[in-house]
DNA sequence: CGTATAATTTAGCCATATCTAAATTCTGAT
DNA sequence: ATCAGAATTTAGATATGGCTAAATTATACG
C-alpha cells in the first residue's frame, strides 16, 4: 500500500482517537474528505497490515505499530513546520500545507538533522508538542482561553487547528501566539467576544477564536 | 496523471535528449528501470498532455511546456541537494536520493526560499548547473579529466552521475570535488589509471573514475 | 419490542502505472 | 529486395485508492 495513504489515515485515526475510541469509519471518512465506503476499504487494509484493530460496525483502534507510525508522521510534520518558520522565513499560517506533503517523504535522517538544527524542539509553531524520537508525547494541560476566570493572567500555549489559515492570520494581527501573556478583562454575555490585554493593549477576541486558543494559567 | 510520474519521465527525457533526439522509448524505459511497454504507455500519455511530441517507432521530443517542467524539476532537485549539504550537514554522496523524493513535493515558494538562503546558487554540490527560475541553463564547457594533455593544470568542475554513491565517496577520499585544482602528471597506457597532483600530493585515479570527472583547463 | 432512520459494509466500476505476452514495424546485411 | 532479429507497440492483467448504489446492521424512539 501507498506510504502516503497509510500515514495519512493513521494520523487521522490517531487524532480522532482522542475524541472517541474505537474510531468509527464515518469519522475517518469525514476527516479525510472521502466517502464512507472508501474509508471502510482502507480500514480493512490497515487491519490486514496489522496497523489497526478493526471490528465491523464498531470502528478501529491503532495497534502499537500503527500508533508508532502515526507518531512518527506527526513528529515529521511538526518538525517541518517549525523548521520552515525558523529557518526559511515562513509564517505560522503557511507551514501546515507544506508540512502535509513533506512529512511523507522525510527520511529519518533528514528529520533528525532538522531536529538537531532546531535544538531538539518540544513544540511546533502552533504550540503543539512534537513527539520524541521514541514516540513519547507530552501534552501539557491547557484549557481554552474562553474558560478563563475574569481577571486571570495566562500564557498562550497553543492554537488548535493549525490548518485554519484565516484564524492564524487573525491571531497574528492581534499579537497572539504561543508564549504570549494575556489577561482576561471581560467576557461579553451570550457567547459574546472577550476583551483581553496583550502587552499593555486591549484587544477584542471573538468567542469562536477564543475557544481555539489554549492557555496555561500563570 | 501523477505529478511525480510526469516529472520523473520528463526529467529522464530531458537528460536523454542530450545524447540523441528524438528520445526512443527503449532509452526511456532503461533509464527509468521499467519495461518498454510501460514507457510506450507513458509516452502516449505525455503526448496527450502536450508535454512531448511523440512519433510511433521514432520516439519523443519535449515540447516547450514539457521542457519547462523538466527544468523546474531539475532546479528543485539541485537546490535541494545544495541545501542539504550547506544547511543540514549532508555529504555530496547522500543528497541525490533525498532530492529525488523531495523535488516532487517542493512548492515554488519553498524552492525560492531555499535559493535565497543559498544566495541564488548556480551549481549543485556535484558541479551541475542549477537552472534559473526562468528555465535558463548555463553549461560551462568542460571535458573529462581523462582527455587532458599530460602536464596540464585544470580545475574540477563537475562529476557526472551524482547518484553513484561509491564514486562520490571515492573522490571525496581523494580530495577531488568541484573547485579542486589538479595537475595531470601521468596517464598509464592501455586505458590505465591517471596520476594527478591534488594539493601537493600525488594520487592515482582509475580510468573509469577519471572519465566521470569533468574539468576546465586553467 | 418493533420499526424507521442512521451508520456501515458490500459489490461493482474507474483511472493510474506497472507487468507479460503477443503482434507489429524497422533496419541492416546479404 | 528480402528477411531475420531488434525495437516498439498493442492487448490484457494486476494492485491501489477512490466512487456510487445497494445491502446490511445498529440504534433509538414510540
Amino acid at each position: 500500500m501507498n506510504r502516503q495513504a497509510v500515514e495519512d489515515y493513521l494520523k487521522t485515526i490517531y487524532d480522532l482517537a482522542e475524541v472517541e475510541t474505537p474510531v468509527s469509519t464515518n469519522r475517518v471518512a469525514e476527516a479525510r474528505g472521502v466517502k464512507a465506503s472508501s474509508a471502510t476499504n482502507m480500514m480493512q487494509k490497515l487491519a490486514r497490515l496489522g496497523l489497526v484493530t478493526y471490528e465491523k460496525h464498531r470502528g478501529v483502534t491503532l495497534t502499537a505499530e500503527g500508533e508508532a507510525i502515526a507518531l512518527e508522521t506527526i513528529r515529521h510534520h511538526r518538525l517541518v513546520e517549525l523548521y520552515l518558520t525558523r529557518e526559511l522565513g515562513y509564517g505560522w499560517d503557511e507551514v501546515h500545507e507544506e508540512a502535509e506533503r513533506l512529512e511523507h517523504v522525510l527520511t529519518e535522517k533528514l528529520a533528525e538533522r532538522m531536529a538537531a538544527v532546531l535544538g531538539d524542539p518540544a513544540f511546533d509553531p502552533h504550540g503543539d508538542p512534537i513527539p520524541g524520537r521514541d514516540g513519547s508525547l507530552i501534552r501539557p494541560p491547557t484549557r481554552p482561553m474562553s474558560d478563563l476566570q475574569l481577571g486571570s493572567v495566562a500564557t498562550v500555549s497553543r492554537v488548535s487547528d493549525d490548518s485554519n489559515v484565516e484564524l492564524l492570520r487573525y491571531l497574528d494581527e492581534l499579537g497572539i501566539r504561543p508564549g504570549t501573556e494575556i489577561t482576561l478583562l471581560a467576557s461579553a454575555p451570550f457567547e459574546g467576544p472577550l476583551t483581553i490585554e496583550v502587552g499593555q493593549q486591549q484587544k477584542i477576541v471573538g468567542r469562536k477564536a477564543a475557544e481555539s486558543i489554549y492557555v496555561k494559567c500563570d
